[in-house]
DNA sequence: CATTAAGATGTAACCGCTTTCATCCTGTCT
DNA sequence: AGACAGGATGAAAGCGGTTACATCTTAATG
């Protein structure tokens, strides 16, 4: 690989010249330009990225934190990151945290030792405090689908509430009246609010939250199956239920036909993310759109914008969600 | 962030010394070792990559180009891929090239120009003799999910000829006898391969193929929607049909349904890939399981192996496919 | 025409580490 | 005691860029 010197003796100029028309930084005059420019032409000249680095004290390449590379969230999330910060030139490193909080220091670690410029990371084990800290003493931080108190600037979120609400709305304008929900971890603070904006849209009904209708589950097919036979159990009537995320609606589909029922004529099912898998159930899935890649691209947008000095859009921190409407939600017996 | 002249200064020793604690090469007394350990402690130090990176012309990071990041085949990959090789605190740098032959030769030279140790790609668009010059100029080279002729001990891939054959064998042990098949595009490999795999299995059971039931489509759930919308004008009997991913049958499914066949009595159905997708449908999908997790942490032991030189276990070249038998398919009327 | 400021270019220090080679030290052998 | 092997350590030269600063042109100004 050839290397600046290389350039510069074949130009016939100095290093200084060439790093200059590499970055376009200080003035060169035209025709050393022209002259430099052939030279790494003819020398398929390609600048050292490390060497680049080292010098300048700038990666140009930014960390992201995720659970899990697969799974339909993270990949969405860190395709829309990718696209945006790749058509900038930056590189997109990435570590996983896998939910654990250990595992996801030690991913930080290994991150920030790589001198990313800046961090972007969705993690949930992590608490507040660490985080801040982490905030004062490390690259740019922005944080995703959570909002940390005291660096809501550096948060990019959903408003779970609102999705919780339009969700329970739907079925209520449906004429649902005895809506069950089966919800993720209450620990995680998008479960909790969830289900605050369902219990809203009930209220403003004009009707009460029924706690013997709500099973806090754990976000996966299986336990929405599980959640779905212990309501069934319960034998508390309902015609509809909303389910937290759309896995748990898949499991709770699963369990509602195995049981004789059908969907929506005898319960109707609302699941919420708007993941790939609820256009394959049967019938599809009506949800709640989440829009993680948009969130991505936003949060990829933050970093050119304040790490790398580049003006962008506006700066979007809380992402509203939309319902989506398929056929598993149909009218209620109201 | 403290340098390696701070650690050496403080514990009084050289800054070869340090580095060779840091690195375990080169013979340093106990003595010194501790020394050096309790000062690097003392100062929290964390070796600059960029630098280490830039005197040892190894960047300890591999380049991974794939078409997307979500999808369900890519994320696993890259999730298996960035385990086994975060496990030997390698980075994992990766680029998505869409499929778009340009797109894909600008990812790699984006991905060479960060200094790779290695290269893995799964690419579409490219042609051999492209592969074949880049492993002659760049890192080394693993390719996935394809043979390219001459490089076959840098290529993993899955039997999809085997693949093919053990789905239509299935649906022949069942005692279908008129079987069609949805295939994908014909100018790629593993399509065509798959497609070759039935025509094996009929064969072998005395059965000619019958082209009327053979459609050439995308890939995609749309297009096997259509496909099978196609498959059901022409109006030629059949009890069973493969579809060559579970995309597709995906989309053969609602057309089905939708035409008033149910499955399996009616048609029987069988995909490929064992994608996530395959347990949400209603029935659940027979299909073939395509390895991609454990392909892909194979591809990462290639390179700590042969780039690395860590020993690790045997390089598996070819995987086989496994059937994963669901309630899509059933007996067939024969 | 002398003066000067702006523009063009070069020199060399530096980024933080690795690694070769020389040097120093210690214990062993004769 | 002197010679010597081998382990421990240090000095210094890179790795391939960036950039502050010095130097040299050149054209404009009075």
């Amino acid at each position: 690989m050839a290397t600046i010197y290389e350039v510069s003796k074949l130009a016939g100029v100095s290093v200084a010249t060439v790093s200059r028309v590499i970055n376009g930084s200080g003035r060169v005059s035209d025709k050393t330009r022209q002259k430099v420019l052939s030279g790494m032409r003819a020398l398929d000249y390609q600048p050292n990225s490390i060497a680049q680095s080292l010098a300048s004290n700038r990666s140009n390449c930014v960390g992201v934190l995720v659970s899990e590379v697969h799974g339909p969230v993270f990949g969405a999330m860190l395709s829309g990151i990718e696209a945006e910060l790749r058509a900038a030139g930056k590189l997109t490193i990435f570590a996983t945290g896998h939910n654990v909080e250990a595992k996801e220091r030690e991913a930080i670690r290994f991150l920030v030792s790589r001198n990313c410029d800046a961090l972007i990371m969705h993690v949930e084990a992590l608490a507040d405090a660490f985080i801040h800290q982490q905030a004062h003493q490390g690259p740019p931080l922005l944080i995703m689908n959570r909002v940390v108190p005291g660096l809501e600037d550096h948060c990019i979120s959903l408003d779970n509430e609102h999705g919780g609400y339009v969700a329970t709305s739907m079925l209520l304008e449906m004429r649902h009246r005895r809506i069950a929900y089966i919800s993720g971890p209450l620990a995680w603070g998008d479960a909790r609010a969830r289900l605050e904006g369902h219990g809203r849209a009930l209220k403003e009904h004009g009707l009460r939250l029924d706690r013997r209708l709500v099973i806090e589950s754990n976000f996966h097919e299986v336990g929405g199956s599980e959640a779905m036979a212990e309501l069934l159990r319960r034998d508390i009537p309902f015609s509809a239920v909303v389910c937290a995320n759309d896995e748990m609606a898949a499991g709770a589909m699963d369990t509602l036909r195995t049981q004789g029922r059908s969907i929506p004529e005898d319960v109707s099912l609302v699941g919420f993310d708007n993941a790939p898998l609820s256009r394959y159930l049967y019938p599809k899935l009506s949800t709640v759109n989440y829009p993680i890649t948009e969130m991505g691209r936003m949060a990829a947008h933050w970093v050119l914008e304040n790490v790398y000095g580049q003006s962008g859009a506006d700066f979007q921190n809380v992402f509203e969600p939309e319902l989506v409407i398929r056929a598993s939600a149909g009218p209620g017996p109201g």
